[in-house]
RNA sequence: GCGGAGGUGGCGGAAUUGGCAGACGCGCUGGUCUCAGAAGCCAGUGACGCAAGUCUUGAGGGUUCAAAUCCCUCCCUCCGCACCA
């Protein structure tokens, strides 16, 4: 029989399938199934990363068809970013031609894996049919409030010259390039993400098929902390400072309150005082300081007296007003109320400054707590003590019961405190979507009428590097006239980040030429949600929260009827080589090319789905991937010596492993699902398979393997592709045995199995046992105590 | 510090309502085929031991007839968040 001729099989077969439109997915045929992965940034390679991810969506998207669903299985790119800009500064390129350039190649290469994509329903967010309704959404946005504009400090990365997102800031550095982030005082476009925290982390609890720690990433991230505003008043001039507390139920131990150097009030309080100098020294000490280097010098918190008191609003004592790094102005009100002895920082704070500690929250258990003993603070629960009418309280509804009574005394207001913040969405580029605004002198901000969209990206523009929107410099995109009044106005320069353009696109590809809406709420309301969707653990926060709050928005609008667009997510772990992520710096790529190449894309696909489970690193391995190619040329060699007919254990074999591989396909283990596959070939070689155990073998390794197998079905006498084909059924019949082995264990130790009929009863089962010649040197040892029988696995003896 | 995941042969990894630890693959060893090699095919392969056997799932303890799996104490690795009041 013929070679395996990889190359030659694969061209046709990727030829096939795009002639046939095999993979086109048709609108309400049946049940469907929207299997989606991470679209890519069109970088012009694509590296082992895609192919894992791509690789996974696109063996259960093939499985899906098989097994009768209508499966919309979709690709496209992610076109607007950086990269292309920098490409232009460097080589000289248009940021499009070098795009569409690389989107060219990257086709090639997704193709020459054999994905089985609709690739009638591809998208590029950088085509004005796409953009154009980013435009729209931020409209829509702008309408409801929702998009605003705002002066204010924001992270800036002066490599890229350009703002960041919160989310964009990763251990004080920017994302992309790891530059130190600053401070910059800059009128944004921020989006309100804010309105929809309540909502974005409520519905985390109908996301059952999400990983945890996605989860409680997300969670973190949107931060909600329920406590109480406190109000103290400063003792001089009754200045009134707000505090925030999760713990109100150890007010009576607040000894000092802490202000963040940046907080407005401290001008109003050290104003003519003898601290006012060192107070103002250390302020600017600590402003100076990065984020980073405030945070980095963690272990030392330092601080400064400010020479005034406030009162404590319950019990009106007077305690003395500081001011310290360790207090943040961007969080709660910029100003804690200190109890040393509940609170690790305030007693590290407390003990490097001398303060006063007082306990009120005893340790119910032995021994109790003591000032003059603490070593750390009690942070555990306990019993109110020192606090006034609510001693003996335990400190768990003390905490409500304080919180309630300081409500209704006016000094304190039950209160919610989020870590989120809107998210910043300006970015002085070119390659994005331009903000569709207009700036007139008359009529002030004025949105582009929709009827006006797209505004369309000017094709050419200075790439200089030097920073500041290109935009600004295209005269013909600046100078427009208002809308409203027709009078000589500009337009907005700054474009719109990357992660708007991503946080729809699931929509998109539902109706992906929809020319009156972004998508048509119809064909959403049948493909949507999303039921897989797969990608990198690296967008747990900033793609997936994005990705929901639009969701969410757009059901505001009505347009769509769920709250959630990711059913199940899978996160995909990191390729590796030689233990470390693959990267150009390391100098330890493995190019997806040169194996096909080499081995064939079948191959590298059944290499990287048996390596390791989904979820888990992949470490590269050259001699895994021949191991592969070894096992494709095992079953294509089959065909060679196909018998009459299979014996039983061959047919035994076979519903075992259609069982265990359909098992294991639905819940993505796919490496042991190849291991039974790899089990039955073996079986095969030894006793030889007929036609059809042989079919049942293509069409299981079909989704993995999809190229040889088609090759395989065509001849084996079928004309049409597999791809379709219906899903093998186990008979269960073959899975029942006559007998099975029970090991025979003696005090815990195998030593010896028997065979015996299925059901047997103990008695029989005794009876052999005693009979059985291996185990009598290990039962005369002494009478047997206890008889233990799991029926059809063991028998424990314990002598 | 908090949260999450994890630690099993020379390597990647199997095995979880507690029931034969090491499936499958890589590597290695031997055989077969060959003038020879490659490929293929067959067999062996956790450690120690000539053997009977003993030991073995990060360390130590416990529960149990039986523990990689459950409980306790501890160690290490990776990831995320991090002075969030």
């Amino acid at each position: 029989m013929a070679e395996y001729n990889f190359k030659e099989i694969e061209q046709k077969w990727q030829a096939y399938w795009r002639k046939n439109h095999t993979f086109k997915a048709g609108f309400q045929k049946r049940k469907k199934f929207y299997c989606l992965e991470m679209f890519p940034y069109p970088s012009g390679k694509i590296h082992m990363g895609h192919v894992r991810n791509y690789t996974i969506g696109d063996v259960y998207s093939r499985y899906k068809w098989m097994c009768g669903f209508e499966v919309l299985h979709p690709m496209g790119f992610d076109a607007f970013g950086q990269p292309a800009e920098n490409a232009a500064i460097k080589n000289k390129t248009k940021p499009d031609v070098w795009t569409h350039r690389c989107i060219a190649e990257m086709e090639r290469e997704l193709s020459g894996m054999g994905f089985s994509y609709d690739w009638d329903r591809e998208i590029s967010t950088c085509e004005p049919e796409y953009y154009r309704w980013n435009q729209w959404i931020f409209l829509k946005m702008f309408e409801r409030g929702l998009a605003y504009k705002k002066a204010s400090p924001v992270n800036w990365c002066p490599s890229c010259a350009t703002t960041l997102a919160n989310e964009e800031v990763i251990d004080g550095g920017c994302w992309r390039c790891h530059t130190q982030v600053i401070q910059k005082e800059l009128e944004q476009w921020y989006l309100k993400i804010t309105d929809y925290k309540e909502r974005l982390l409520e519905d985390l609890s109908e996301l059952d098929h999400w990983p945890e720690r996605v989860i409680t990433m997300q969670a973190n991230w949107i931060g909600k902390s329920q406590g109480v505003e406190i109000y103290f008043k400063e003792k001089s001039t009754g200045t009134i400072i707000p505090v925030f507390t999760t713990r109100p139920d150890t007010i009576f131990g607040a000894t000092y309150v802490v202000l963040a150097p940046e907080h407005p009030l401290v001008e109003k309080l050290i104003a003519g005082r003898p601290e006012e100098k060192t107070v103002r020294q250390f302020i600017n000490k600590v402003t100076q300081e990065s984020k980073i280097q405030r945070t980095s010098t963690a272990v030392k918190k330092e601080g400064v007296f400010t020479g005034t008191y406030a009162i404590n609003p319950v019990n009106n004592e007077e305690v003395p007003i500081w001011i310290a790094d360790y207090v943040l102005m961007e969080y709660g009100t910029g100003a804690i109320m200190a109890v040393p002895t509940h609170d690790q920082r305030d007693f590290l704070f407390a003990k490097e400054h001398n303060l006063p500690m007082r306990i009120v929250i005893q340790n119910p258990m032995q021994p109790h707590l003591r000032v003059e003993e603490m070593t750390q603070a009690y942070e555990g629960d306990g019993v109110q003590i020192n606090s006034g009418q609510f001693n003996g309280l335990p400190n768990q509804q003390a905490k409500k019961v304080i919180a309630e009574w300081m409500e209704q005394k006016g000094i304190g207001k039950i209160k919610t405190f989020w870590r989120l913040r809107d998210w910043l969405i300006s970015r002085q580029r070119y390659w994005g979507t331009p903000i569709p605004i207009i700036y007139c002198d008359k009529c002030g901000i004025v949105p582009v009428p929709y009827q006006d969209l797209p505004v369309v990206l000017p094709k050419e523009a200075p790439f200089t590097g030097e920073g500041g929107s290109p935009l600004s410099k295209v005269k013909e995109f600046v100078e427009t006239t208002c809308p409203r009044c027709q009078q000589k106005a500009r337009r907005e320069t700054d474009t719109m980040a990357t992660f708007f353009d991503s946080s729809w696109y699931f929509l998109r590809f539902c109706s992906p030429k929809a020319e009156n809406l972004p998508f048509e709420p119809l064909e959403a309301k049948y493909w949507m949600p999303v039921d897989q969707y797969i990608g990198g653990i690296e967008h747990a926060i900033l793609h997936l929260l994005y990705s929901r709050f639009f969701t969410k928005f757009f059901k505001d609008l009505g347009m769509v009827d769920f709250n959630e667009p990711f059913k199940c997510l899978l996160t995909q772990g990191m390729v590796l080589k030689d233990g470390q992520v693959m990267s150009k710096s390391k100098g330890n790529i493995v190019d997806p090319d040169s194996m096909i190449e080499k081995y064939g894309a079948d191959a590298l696909r059944l290499f990287i789905l048996f390596a390791a489970p989904p979820e888990a690193e992949l470490e590269w391995d050259d001699r895994g991937m021949e191991g592969a190619y070894r096992f494709l040329n095992r079953v294509w060699r089959i065909q060679d010596n196909l018998k009459e007919k299979a014996n039983e254990v061959v047919l035994r074999q076979l519903h075992k492993t259609i069982k265990k591989v359909s098992e294991d396909y639905e819940s993505f283990k796919f490496n042991t699902a190849i291991a039974a596959m790899m089990e039955l070939v073996n079986t095969i070689y030894l006793y030889g398979a007929d036609k059809k155990v042989f079919e049942t073998v293509v069409l299981l390794l079909a989704p993995i393997a999809p190229h040889m197998c088609e090759e395989l079905w065509q001849i084996l006498g079928h004309k049409d592709s597999l791809a379709k084909e219906k899903w093998p059924q186990y008979d269960p019949a073959w899975l029942v045995e006559k007998t099975v082995t029970i090991v025979v264990q003696v005090n815990g130790k195998v030593r010896s199995r028997l065979e015996a009929p299925v059901d047997c009863s103990e008695s029989e089962l005794k009876e052999a046992v005693l009979g059985d010649e291996k185990l009598k040197p290990w039962l005369s040892t002494g009478p047997i105590k206890k008889f233990v029988v799991v029926p059809n696995k063991i028998i424990n003896i314990v002598v």
